[in-house]
DNA sequence: TCGCCAATAAACACCG
DNA sequence: GCGGTGTTTATTGGCG
């Protein structure tokens, strides 16, 4: 086979120390991403304008059915059961007919009417466990209780636009004029119809018009005592009344819950007499319902979409919504999957079991669909190599994940190795070094050494793309990146899906739309960072190698940069290989240098037999 | 079912 | 002799 001298594979380049590597530091979690598209927007609300009206009233009212449905009060019906909120799951919650009162609204959208609405991620939340449900829950009511408290605690108005921007990420989904009327509402800004109706002293509530206490008087009036976590206290003054008065889902607190109404009724007679006389069915109340619809569907979106987004994370947790495993139960990641039959100690006895994400800071962020069916645990396929994963992003956005958690990486070895020799200053490292590498990057690899150790020096000697260089101080290992980009490329060009997702996926310096989606969700400012390939041959390279994970390979090259370790510039990252100095160090600072180029000057092996069956495929340079 | 590929295990050689 | 390193082969299993 292979046979070879150590000498013949012994490949130098007259190149210089250039491991210069400009280190930049990851790039600081921009964050405000969300502050251009939705916060700024200006929402024109014509108060003459009867729509705008009328969405004002539906915006009203669903703020107060989040307040509510935060709070845990479940229904204002005389039956209520005060039972713990969590137990209802909060997309069943949103389907509560409480908020389509009228009865037309019912017969409009009845549940299998609604359900091409909701998008599949919200499956996973309909059977989370209770666990769960109550931590979103508590979520809800943390955001509601600090927001009340800081309101009532502090008037500056920066802290106001803090939360702002809090509720405004939240609800991120809506459009901006409706989360600014939403925002108004909440904050307390008085639309002018609330102004005029504080000012005719209808208001009830204990905050009245005080200026401090910014908070809504729905959200203050709602909170129920039961429902608030660390045993906090809002005491409402109307809990009595509330009681009382609220045996009609649109009566409450004395007053219509018709979106806008508020108009007062002293008992449950007068609320039905102002039901029947000011809400009958006729144009403008179908006008209303039909905005609180819509008030009702983007709420539904935003919780497709933090559903989405919890399911991604769940499924990068490798917990299996239908399987659900309590968050303080450290992961067992590495306990199931086909490949465990054959990792005997998966959790050797007396070895400590590292945190998992949820004891980590860090919520490991998984843009990978195939995360949904690959086996947890030892993985024998290679997601990354399959599924085009940007290992650099991957490890980017979740290296703190890996280093804790004893996850085993959805990388294939040879792509790890890559990675870690690639991420070094020189480019090359001693076998020693990658093994440090793995073991600092991953809990996973801590232990089994034994194996993926034996695993890593088979894939250093198997893969053409490794090459071991004799170096001053020993061997060290380099990668040949065009050899790595020519990996299986025949796959490439029979699989059309693969390689639709490749051209749609990579394009120059531009990543796909649901990439550049969940790398807009990280905290990382990925994409802050610099221009793809910039040479037009490198560029052309690997756009046109596009082997298995070759745009995982283009992409790492932006994402590198947001790696938590030593990055590369794109430049750098697609260099070629840079191995060992030769006493004839030829100054060579040409990081623009492309691939192209780079072949020329690290891929002689006129007579390697390694490339064998290579040959640079020029179809795929046209 | 088959082929490809990666992971794993193991054996062996070389070297300090 | 020992351990680290490197190479090679065989086996297994996932996946298209």
């Amino acid at each position: 086979m292979m046979v070879e001298s150590a000498s013949e594979t012994i490949r130098t380049t007259p190149s210089n120390q250039n491991g210069v590597s400009s280190l930049s530091s990851q790039s600081d979690g921009g964050g405000g991403r969300e502050g251009g598209s939705n916060g700024d927007a200006n929402g024109e609300i014509s108060p003459v304008d009867l729509l705008h009206l009328q969405q004002q009233q539906a915006l009203q009212a669903a703020r107060q059915f989040l307040l509510q449905q935060a709070s845990g009060l479940s229904s204002p019906g005389s039956n209520e059961v005060k039972q713990s909120p969590v137990q209802v799951p909060v997309s069943m919650a949103m389907m509560s007919p409480q908020m389509i009162t009228p009865q037309q609204m019912q017969q409009i959208l009845s549940p299998p009417q609604l359900q091409p609405h909701l998008s599949p991620p919200l499956s996973p939340l309909l059977t989370l466990p209770p666990p769960f449900c109550k931590q979103q829950e508590q979520l809800h009511l943390q955001l509601l209780t600090q927001q009340q408290q800081q309101q009532q605690q502090q008037q500056q108005q920066q802290q106001q636009q803090q939360q702002k921007h809090v509720f405004f990420k939240f609800f991120a989904a809506m459009c901006p004029s409706d989360l600014q009327q939403l925002w108004k509402e909440v904050s307390g800004v008085p639309s002018t119809e609330e102004a005029l109706k504080q000012a005719e002293g209808l208001d009830l509530s204990t905050n009245s018009s005080n200026s401090t206490s910014a908070f809504p008087k729905a959200a203050s009036a709602h909170i129920p005592l039961h429902s608030l976590p660390n045993g906090q206290s809002h005491t409402p003054k109307r809990d009595s009344h509330e009681e009382q008065s609220s045996s009609h889902p649109l009566y409450g607190h004395g007053e219509c819950k018709w979106p806008g109404c508020e108009a007062l009724c002293e008992d449950m007679g007068q609320f039905i007499k102002h039901l029947n006389n000011e809400h009958a069915l006729d144009d403008r109340s179908t006008a209303q319902c039909r905005v609180q619809m819509q008030v009702v569907q983007q709420l539904e979106i935003q919780l497709a979409k933090e559903s989405e987004r919890l399911q991604a994370m769940m499924t990068h947790l490798h917990m299996r919504p239908s399987e659900p495993k309590p968050f303080s139960q450290p992961l067992n990641l590495a306990s199931s999957g086909s490949l465990l039959k054959r990792d005997p100690d998966a959790y050797p006895e007396g070895l400590p079991h590292p945190p998992t994400s949820a004891a980590t800071p860090v919520t490991p962020l998984h843009t990978h669909s195939h995360s949904h069916t690959h086996p947890v645990g030892p993985i024998r396929r290679r997601n990354s190599d399959k599924y085009c994963t940007p290992i650099a992003s991957e490890l980017a956005q979740n290296c703190e994940f890996y280093k804790n958690a004893d996850v085993r990486p959805p990388f294939t070895y040879a792509s790890l190795i890559r990675h870690a020799i690639l991420e070094s200053p020189d480019r090359q490292l001693t076998l020693n070094e990658i093994y440090n590498w793995f073991t600092r990057k991953f809990a996973y690899f801590r232990r089994n050494t034994a194996t993926w150790k034996n695993a890593v020096r088979h894939n250093l000697s198997l893969h053409k793309c490794f090459v071991r260089v004799e170096n001053v101080k020993g061997a060290v290992w380099t990668v040949d990146e065009v050899e790595y980009q020519k990996r299986r490329p025949p796959k490439m060009t029979g699989s059309p899906t693969l390689v639709k997702n490749m051209i749609s996926g990579l394009g120059f310096g531009s990543l796909n739309a649901s990439y550049q989606a969940a790398l807009a969700e990280s905290s990382l400012s990925l994409l802050n960072s610099p221009p793809l390939v910039t040479t037009p041959s490198a560029a052309s390279l690997s756009m046109l190698h596009v082997g298995h994970d070759d745009v995982s390979s283009t992409v790492e090259q932006v994402n590198s940069n947001g790696s938590c370790s030593p990055t590369l510039s794109p430049q750098q990252y697609s260099h070629p290989v840079h191995v060992k100095e030769e006493p004839t160090e030829i100054e060579e600072d040409s990081r623009p240098v492309s691939l192209l180029a780079g072949i020329t000057h690290s891929l002689p092996l006129p007579s390697d037999e390694r490339d064998l069956e290579e040959d640079l495929p020029t179809e795929e340079l046209e």
